[in-house]
DNA sequence: AGGCATATGTTAACGCCGTCAACATAAACC
DNA sequence: GGTTTATGTTGACGGCGTTAACATATGCCT
């Protein structure tokens, strides 16, 4: 009688608020996230979410980690089913899964990146999960510039490269930006954008040959 | 005893709430703008802001709206300062221009891409103005097609892809998420970065030569 | 010049929000 | 069994966006 995940007081509220906010995410956009709502949508008073956050900030960073957090777990998982990619494959796969996680949860993957979570140093778990999604990407960077597939270039630099073009593409499609009817979807032009990127720079590490 | 800029009622009320609003942009972030402050700064009630804006989305809108007019005059003034720069060198300066901006005005940045206007149709001159921002990258991109300087593929595709890269990295810049002390400035990346991605697709656009 | 229409600004109020302080109750632990 | 601790509630405060009703200045018409 002792579930890890419900059953005692009032129900697990923490999870509870989060999977409430995720909804509420996705259904109304960030800016119709309130703690009042959220208190409202699970039964409880407005002020038991203090039991649980510090305040607003704090649940929003708590999201914004299982955002991240989701991230890598879905680019690792993209990366297993392709073991013998190689590195630049594997850039290719990472860029790809990128986009289309930020545009399979839109207002999620605009909490991540919102204007509250400047101040990621107030918050470790996040900082450490967005840290180590980007390091996965990075990783793979250094790894593609070992073996001569990429330029001998700073790894930062053609990491932040990279992240800059598939987070573009992210954002600007969850923002409506991509309208025109002629280009593809964003998750299929995540895959070209990298690809693309990726068969560039390759270019560009061999001289003359 | 006319000047067309202030002196009526009260002071030209509309420009004076938006300058207002940019400076406690650019000094709080986006998410301290309040309507009530603006009035307050501006030291007026807080109810004369609707004699000149439907309401806060309006108001944002409008700001947005010169924030792209902005970037568009910061481009062509920058286009006109290397009147005989070839195609390619005319898209790096556009890039490097467009994060130059971006990271100059942080919150008015933001704000031309923040959360409300994700509905750009129901503002017609926001949208009018960052799609001729758009457009003047559009056409350089197009030139650098037809010269041959950049690989025969559809120009939306390529300019999409530039578009990414820039605004990803004047973002990523802008929410601090490119703290690696090991890395240029932020501007001094938009330049390196759009000279990059125009090499290795300029060599892409060259086969075998 | 006088008078009316219009543009502009004010006061008061509503319901929402985030948050705090004080109080209540259930669970856990000795 | 009784106390500590975790969890939840009520009530209140000030701030917000927004509306309705009222006030005043400006400008236009004759």
């Amino acid at each position: 009688m002792s579930q890890p995940d419900d059953s005692y007081h009032h129900g697990n509220l923490r999870s509870a608020l989060i999977g409430a906010a995720l909804a509420a995410l996705e259904q109304d956009g960030p800016s119709a996230l309130s703690l009042r709502g959220l208190a409202r949508a699970v039964g409880v008073s407005a002020t038991a979410v203090y039991r649980h956050f510090a305040n607003k900030d704090d649940l929003v960073a708590a999201i914004a980690t299982e955002g991240f957090e989701g991230l890598s777990h879905d680019m690792h998982t993209r990366l297993e089913k392709e073991p013998d990619a190689d590195p630049m494959r594997r850039l290719v796969i990472l860029g790809e899964g990128y986009v289309a996680y930020a545009v399979a949860h839109p207002a999620h993957y605009r909490l991540m990146f919102g204007k509250r979570m400047v101040e990621r140093a107030a918050y470790p778990a996040l900082a450490q999960a967005a840290a180590h999604s980007y390091g996965i990407l990075e990783n793979a960077v250094a790894d593609a510039i070992a073996s001569g597939d990429l330029p001998a270039m700073p790894v930062k630099m053609l990491s932040t490269l990279s992240w800059s073009l598939v987070h573009g593409l992210a954002t600007l499609s969850n923002d409506g930006l991509l309208t025109d009817t002629s280009l593809p979807a964003s998750a299929a032009l995540g895959k070209t954008f990298t690809q693309l990127l990726a068969d560039a720079l390759h270019r560009l590490a061999q001289p003359t040959e």
